[in-house]
DNA sequence: AAAAAATACGAAAACAGTTTCGCTACCTCA
DNA sequence: TGAGGTAGCGAAACTGTTTTCGTATTTTTT
């Protein structure tokens, strides 16, 4: 492999001048830039990314953080996409992205080890205590979804969400609507439930308790056995808006079994427009979360943050309805 | 930070006896060792990857490639899912995974930069040269799903996947199995038919070619759109066959359009048993690909690849038929 | 008891960059 | 003409490890 010392001798100068050229120092003439860039062109020199972090103690390199016993990882979908867009643009920055696990040492010592400039927790169980310490660090952080102290927030506006949701069924004529909340144990499920009763206080609705169930999880099952709840009340909900798409999915099964037509007997919203969204049937509306903007708006906090500017503790995401078959208007 | 000449201060011996202990020579004695390794622990030492990485050419970081404009990415239900098993099975053996994108000098030098160990390409698109390049360098390369000259190649049995499933249609008494293929530029697609037509001539069924559709691509649409092609067939099948799960989504609905009922009039069996699988209304009968085996065994096999061992140059991971709804015997 | 072998350790070089600081040569201006 | 300034470059120190090889000490063998 060729180095930074082959490349000073090829150019008849130093390899202090090397380096100085390579990062855009001004005080070499124009001359010996170009001859130098010209010589590292034609060898392929290709600068050692270790020694040059050994030298200027910065890596390049963001770590991605995700609690592994939560056990969602890279295969929620909707995770997967807003590390996508995280990536994309943190890569635009110029960073690589390198997954930190916790094994044997811990998050925080991992992310010594590897010397990483920032890093990004995407879904943060604040019971582990792994996660707090790398929290708690001077690491630069940047998180979704779960607040935790100071640490940079970005996530979507789940009260406008909520409103999206509850104005569109009230406009479709919809009076009696549920909501099957998620655990209150989460801000999202807080949020996105008061903004369901903001929702329906515009509309001069009074609010039935009944109607609204909070679910134990995020999760298929959930939602099918909240739908049933509802569905064996004296006066069951002529419209129900789901805190998410899964649980919007067990909803429309429970609707199904009871042999009534989701969309024509009961309209559905749920939340988050995850890839399934769109291919059950019938397609379910929902509340779209951006989540190629909350990784994005993760990535240059992130960057700021690493390079010691002021950034914002709690950014918000607006979110979007999605009109698809499963709201109609009430007959 | 502190360092190891601080540890070796503190434990009145030199830096080489330090690094000796860490790194488990045997050349160090008991006493020295405890010695040492307790003032490690009570300090918090961390060894510093790049200082390592500089002197001992070893970075124990592994690259995760894939084919950026094919847009599949972290998104793709299929290859999160080995991605993670991998994932999970590397960092077992030591290492840490780094993506690497090939923005500006390519996929190759971006490995070189970050002196990856090895590299996983998830995603091989042939036709791009920047990855090609990569696999006729010295860096020791898997892959999945896309074979390449000897770059060792780890996927499903699509064979006797085909198998399993024409023979459970045939059990329920099927004989008009259609077959729609995945397209035949890809091995995937070709062995998936080879084997649809090993299962009917196995089961003594001649096959008829009007049941045998090719679709474009792997996606839903296309099977919506062939699924019409069959059922438009002056004798339709009673059973398809479909290539992958999204396009049977797809065969569902164009069913469900016709009036008739998926299952009881037509049965489906899928391939790759997505997450959105068991969540279809009735549920996709389909054949599951084992993904953490083969991101497991694809992990193994780079390590051993790296510490320059003798390996595979494919591996055929069995598939598993799972049976839900979609598919009954027939009236 | 002397020779040979084994054990335990350290000095110093090597890995490949960056950065500070000083030096030279040239320019500018009164 | 001489003082002061600046542009362009290089010597050398520094980053934090690993590893080779030599040496002193201890143990084993004859």
């Amino acid at each position: 492999m060729v180095d930074i010392r082959d490349i000073a001798r090829l150019a008849g100068v130093s390899t202090a001048t090397v380096s100085k050229v390579l990062n855009n120092y001004s005080e070499v003439s124009d001359a010996t830039k170009e001859r130098v860039l010209k010589i590292v062109e034609e060898v392929g020199y290709i600068p050692n990314s270790s020694a040059r972090a050994l030298s200027t103690k910065r890596t390049w390199l963001i770590g991605i953080v995700y609690s592994e016993h939560l056990n969602i990882g890279l295969e929620h979908n909707y995770f997967s996409g807003v590390l996508e867009a995280f990536k994309r643009e943190i890569e635009n920055l110029g960073y690589d992205v390198v997954f930190i696990s916790g094994r044997d040492i811990g998050y925080l010592k991992r992310c010594q080890v590897r010397n990483v400039d920032g890093v990004f927790v995407v879904t943060a169980d604040l019971m582990d205590t792994g996660l707090t310490e790398l929290f708690d660090s001077d690491i630069k952080c940047v998180t979704t979804d779960v607040p935790y102290k100071a640490v940079p927030l970005v996530y979507s506006d789940n009260r406008q969400g909520s409103l999206l949701a509850v104005r569109h069924l009230v406009e479709l004529g919809h009076r009696r609507i549920a909501h099957i909340a998620g655990p209150l144990t989460s801000i999202a499920g807080q949020e996105r439930l008061e903004g369901y009763r903001q929702g329906l206080a515009e509309a001069g609705i009074e609010t039935d308790e009944s109607l609204v169930i909070e679910a134990p999880e995020y999760d298929s099952q959930s939602g099918y056995a909240c739908m049933n709840r509802l569905l064996e009340l004296p006066n069951p909900p002529t419209a129900v808006y789901v805190m998410c798409d899964l649980s919007a999915m067990g909803a429309m099964y429970a609707i199904n079994e009871k042999g009534l037509k989701v969309g024509e007997d009961i309209s559905i919203v749920g939340f988050d427009d995850i890839e399934l969204a769109s291919h059950t049937h019938p397609a379910l509306t929902t509340i779209k979360q951006d989540r190629k903007a909350i990784g994005r708006t993760l990535a240059q906090i992130l960057n700021k943050s690493i390079n010691n500017e002021k950034v914002d503790e709690r950014t918000l995401i607006k979110t979007r309805l999605i009109t698809r078959e499963t709201t109609k208007s009430r007959k």
